[in-house]
DNA sequence: AACGCTCTTGAATCACGTA
DNA sequence: TTACGTGATTCAAGAGCGT
């Protein structure tokens, strides 16, 4: 039962404190209910899509497609779904503080019922972001388009809220160019996918982790508290915490809860401020270097080094480098410290792997191969 | 015997007429109510997207909304808006043929309320498809992400419509790649760009012929007929005529219909088949398997094998297969010693022809191509 | 170790015409 | 309206295995 405050109170950093770094298990609407008014910072909301599959799907030869059929999924009507909807994003409205934003991510079959009930509820909308998968599952009956992408929407308290937004960051992880609306980024599959004892996935819509480095580098700060209502495996959870973020998770499944648990207590903080703040070829596809960190290839706090090793920097979560003076993109850093008017960084940084040194241009020229032509 | 003849032969509705390549002056509601019902086949609309910013919503009964600041006023707002919504729809719906589709173009300001509004009037949403733009407008006050996008939605009449969908001239479009649901496409500028005697652009949002080709390319067939009740500068009318379809346009303002016009008078229709037909697999003629035998293609008592020789059956004369312990056609066949639920014989049967196993398929298509153009 | 090949898998509203 | 037979239909990655 939240304490009896005064009516304005309402403080915009939190004087209420609210139980951070936890996943509680229950009915996410009836947990929100029962936390402190304006006491996170962001929400990010992965909810049911209500996806609405009548018989079996087939390959063309013939093994059978693992549907999302699990009944916490299954919804009697629109009407049904549209009133969730409602009260769970009004619960939310209630906890988020208010200058704090909340995106929920969601496909055709949910998202315009998801984005109706976020304007009536008075959500200001500040982008629907457009997940483009670079893998997504084909059509097998040749009767669509392939359904390549999911929508996400980011909203705000209201339409004055003075909500978090690091332009720099952003821009700087993709080559000092503003980020768009729309990410190419690959599903959860291979080893981050997490599997249950028997080999199955663990979860059957685990989202990809760099999706979400991206979502938390953009809308929160250090420190800041992400909410999240259906925890699911926790990939919110984990990227906060990777990230210097606290997390607060709400699931119905004890054993998702029992998965989330485990996979975030094997995550490793970054505890190192200046990696986490945030203050900022043509002819192939061109690969920020901020996409090496959010795919994994590089950890922030990585020490990269110059050809020589007379030079040496520190990789940051938003993709700049910093040393003991300076701090800018992988070029300016490069420039600054040989004094020279400009600096190709891609050729110029080295990482130690098993003891040699390894150009960052092969960990870009690794991704770009990992990320094919639809880049373009 | 079985006639031969195309496949998906059947009329598309329309014993009505309603009139082609025309423009109409007026409310599109009304305009829509005043046609023939199960008249069009396809219908692309291009409504006001509702910009909070611009204050120019006009309510159905065509008075203005005031601009709003507070939430009551927004709910008014959005309340008149998703009423002139549903009536312009559910007025779609009924002049579009049963196994036509319609498409919606709008942004985060107003597509969550027209796919809310689809669903609603039992429209089946088969995919929202996303234009990147290759040249968004920057965002200038660096306060957001780059809105690098729009979104369409693509809906059937209902959910067991058999709408038209050319997936063979989407995939060849694409790099015989299957068509995914985000395009990358211009806008519209340069020389495509209307322009007034003053040399101001025409219509603020004319959208880019290339969209509206893939489109109509891949939702129509040759002599139908598009509706665009917002038919603004005419592009849906302009690339309908290009590539053999008809247009009806419905706009209210008569300096844009003038434009729309003089626009469309200048297009070349495209009137060689060759250019604009899309076979598609489907619709080829049928050539039932025992012909290859009447034809003397095949010899009955001939030996078929599968694609790895594991598989054999004889050909019997009247065109079914037989193995040791079953006989039935060749999918049948095929289906029953793999142990799956179906099998397409054509495409697993071979024969042997100078010591090289030859696809069945192959001789279909020798057949096909002997047969009397006239009968195709 | 490095390839190359096969097999598996991913939030999916996934036939159609004839009798 | 229902039942039934024909026959059309997949892309990118990762894992496993053999050379």
């Amino acid at each position: 039962m939240p304490a009896l405050r005064r009516r304005g109170a309402r403080s915009r950093g939190g004087t209420t404190s609210v139980q951070k770094d936890v996943v509680k298990q229950g009915d996410c609407i009836a947990l929100m209910e029962a936390m402190p008014e304006a006491s996170v910072d962001m929400v990010f909301a992965d909810p049911p899509y209500n996806l609405q599959l009548e018989g079996d799907l087939l390959r063309p030869n013939n093994s059978k497609v693992d549907a999302v059929d699990d009944a916490w999924d299954q919804f009697d009507s629109f009407a049904a779904y549209d009133d969730f909807t409602r009260r769970w994003l009004r619960a939310a409205r209630r906890v988020l503080k208010d200058n704090g934003s909340l995106w929920v991510i969601g496909s055709y079959h949910n998202i315009f019922r998801v984005g109706t009930a976020l304007q009536d509820l008075n959500y200001w909308i500040l982008n629907d972001v457009v997940w483009r998968k670079t893998n997504p599952m084909p059509n097998f009956r040749g009767r669509r388009f392939t359904n390549a992408h999911e929508t996400m929407i980011w909203a705000a308290k209201d339409k004055d809220a003075r909500y978090t937004f690091n332009y720099d960051a952003m821009k700087r992880l993709n080559d000092d160019l503003q980020m768009r609306s729309d990410w190419l980024i690959p599903i959860c599959s291979g080893g981050e996918r997490l599997k249950n004892d028997k080999g199955e996935k663990a979860h059957p819509t685990q989202k990809p982790e760099a999706l979400l480095h991206r979502v938390i580098m953009a809308a929160t700060k250090p420190g800041d508290i992400v909410l999240d209502p259906f925890f699911g495996s926790g990939t919110s959870g984990a990227v906060a915490r990777k990230l210097g973020r606290h997390y607060i998770g709400l699931e119905r499944d004890s054993d998702y809860i029992a998965v989330a648990k485990k996979r975030i207590s094997q995550v490793q903080p970054i505890t190192d401020m200046e990696m986490i703040d945030t203050p900022a070829k043509r002819q192939e596809a061109r690969i920020p270097f901020g996409w090496l960190i959010e795919h994994g290839l590089l950890e922030p706090g990585t020490v990269l080094h110059g050809p020589d090793k007379r030079w040496r920097a520190k990789v940051r979560a938003d993709g700049t480098l910093i040393t003991a003076d300076f701090k800018g993109s992988i070029h300016q850093v490069g420039a600054h410290l040989q004094g020279a008017p400009s600096c190709n960084g891609w050729s110029f940084w080295h990482v130690k792997a098993d003891g040699k040194p390894v150009s960052i241009d092969v960990l870009r020229q690794k991704l770009r191969a990992n990320l094919p032509k639809t880049l373009n």
